[in-house]
DNA sequence: TGCATTATGTGATTCGAGTCACCGAGAATG
DNA sequence: CATTCTCGGTGACTCGAATCACATAATGCA
């Protein structure tokens, strides 16, 4: 077995053939294809094949030449960075829905981070070819590729902000707050262990830990069973801002 | 006089129309224009308006609704986070060629981040209406868009990591390559203060100054009258990564 | 169910880098 | 061309957070 770093790596993809319309009912649910009518949607349908892929299996690789869409379909896969000193850096972690891999679908460029299944995952597959006639032939799905770049773009900037600014314990209650559920007093949508939190932010396992220890002992969280519930929100929004 | 932070900022816009064909000859220079014909091009230049900005004026500010693209044409512009106890985060610094707002364009959220000059610049301003229009009839634009945006999120990617596993020095050594002009020996690209570089990424002027101080000791650049030329570019390459 | 992982909690120590407080050198501007 | 600004250089001190070193608690298989 090969080892990037601390996380163990399998290479054990396989493919298997759905029903076009349970691909289909899916489709139609992410966020990039909502727009588009029933036979549009199909027509994407039909040019995908879905792959499984184990637990910790490398999806795909930095600097891979990549022609490939991936849309989770079920499971859950990180996008990072790795060091050559073996350190990672979690750039997003994607669950149903999500699709990764339209960088290099769009420029053309070597895939820029590696992307590895967290959990047992399959993965609806999009060839470079045909996804793109496809896009030409339906501006809604440009439009929609381009709201979805905005959205990471501007996350991506936030992020860069608050490694700039905030200290470790203000990075933490930012996660933690972006991962919140929808309603007050709801469980975190992911679970997310301190030591991927810490890759998140750029900082060391045990100052999350102490971190989230601080954030318990004040009443802003609550932690059972290893999940973590946001209890005083408002206090929380106010740990992750700049201290003045 | 208005003062966010340490930069002391003018409100002083103001419009003039100049000839479409300048304007024309300019736009095709733009990488997102590049691959149009004559014709689509002036029909951009056509919906374009050039205004004028003086140093430190603010071209537009984080928060506001956002509804036209600007395209720089001349000076130069940086795009900045401002946090609430005035530190500043620099995310860019776009000069001739470059251009900035088309998320506020794309997904109709507010403007991420300000933009202020620091030269005294020109910029060609596009609606968002004329824009979409354009946009929708030719699928090339669409296109170059996306390829612009799949750019800055690989780049804004490479700054996080960056953030994360380099330590100032390794950092520094980053924004000098990334600006470094293309032979061997030649001067950087912009000058950049040392106040900037430590904007850029995250650190005080004064680590900064320490590191730039180290390199030129250590024979890895020199500096004549602030103007940065890189003399050794593969040790510098080496101590822009993480060390094992 | 019991053992092997994997995740978390905490102290002690070290260190990179921020902050503060100046200094001198260039550049810009009236 | 003299005087402000702005920029860059350096020492001293402080502090947040990484590291190291274990202890303990959950989890998940076999």
């Amino acid at each position: 077995m090969v080892t990037f770093g601390t996380t163990p790596l399998r290479f054990t993809p396989s493919t298997m053939s759905v029903s076009l319309e349970r691909i289909s009912d899916f489709l139609s649910t992410v966020p990039l294809f909502r727009e588009l009518d029933r036979a549009a949607v199909r027509g994407f349908a039909e040019l995908t094949r879905e792959q499984k892929f184990a637990k910790n299996a490398v999806i795909v690789s930095e600097g891979d030449p990549g022609d490939a869409l991936y849309v989770v379909r079920s499971g859950e896969v990180k996008v990072l960075l790795i060091a050559e000193d073996g350190r990672e850096v979690i750039l997003d972690v994607l669950g149903i829905g999500d699709h990764f891999g339209e960088l290099s679908l769009i420029d053309g460029r070597p895939r820029s981070a590696h992307v590895v299944a967290t959990q047992p995952s399959g993965l609806l597959v999009l060839r470079r070819a045909d996804f793109r006639r496809q896009v030409e032939q339906s501006p809604l799905v440009a439009w929609g590729l381009m709201v979805e770049l905005s959205r990471r773009l501007r996350q991506a900037d936030g992020t860069i902000g608050s490694l700039i600014l905030l200290d470790v314990p203000g990075r933490v209650a930012k996660v933690l707050l972006e991962h919140a559920g929808p309603g007050e007093g709801a469980p975190l949508v992911k679970q997310l262990t301190h030591q991927t939190i810490s890759q998140m932010i750029g900082a060391s396992r045990e100052t999350v830990s102490r971190a989230m220890a601080e954030f318990q002992e004040k009443g802003l969280i609550s932690v059972q069973r290893r999940i973590v519930t946001i209890v005083d929100r408002t206090a929380l929004i106010a740990r992750s801002r700049p201290k003045l």
